[in-house]
DNA sequence: ATATTATTTAGATATTTGTCTAAATATATA
DNA sequence: TATATATTTAGACAAATATCTAAATAATAT
């Protein structure tokens, strides 16, 4: 869990993850979409991959990246550990 | 939201939050639990403070400090709108 | 008043993180 | 084979973070 929130403490990573939400894309057309170098997307895309909340997919000399929702299924099991409870 | 990402970004502050899920607690009872400096746990406390993910109380000398869920809703909406989703 | 207890603030420091440029790797095409 | 395109890896550096000790603040008790 602690390398999920870890890539998750970054809005750029963020907002990968809502573009992935909505279609697969290669590393460059993610790139296209930040003001921000190939090289430090690239390792974003690291740290969510690491994180499992991204896989992979090599397609020829693309690079195609989608979302993993398995994780987020269990940060969200985690967080309903403190919502809809009564305390003492 | 990002401030409440940062506050969830590291494992002691996580655990103060399990803690005080369970029953609220002074600064020093939550320090006692930890194997670090009161000052650092107050610094923690501090952080998550900020997110507003626990509220304090100052009862006399000591600082009640107790959970507050409404973030942690907020969150789960966050992460709500990735799970039970069909892609494309 | 003075001392004790609870907690925070201030300041220092080592580690981690996000970003960059340059170079490396891998695939496709002429 | 040579060149172009897509992406990552390596290395550097500034900014952010977690921790500590020492000092400050605030409340209580003697």
């Amino acid at each position: 869990m602690n390398i999920v929130f870890k890539a998750l403490n970054d809005p750029t990573r963020r907002e990968i993850l809502e573009m992935l939400r909505k279609k697969d894309m290669t590393a460059g057309e993610i790139a296209d979409c930040f003001n921000m170098s190939k090289p430090s997307i690239s390792h974003h895309l690291d740290l969510l991959k690491q994180a499992k909340l991204v896989v992979d997919l090599k397609q020829g000399q693309f690079i195609l990246y989608s979302i993993n929702t398995t994780v987020l299924d269990e940060l969200m099991q985690w967080v309903m550990k403190f919502t809809n409870q009564t305390k003492k």
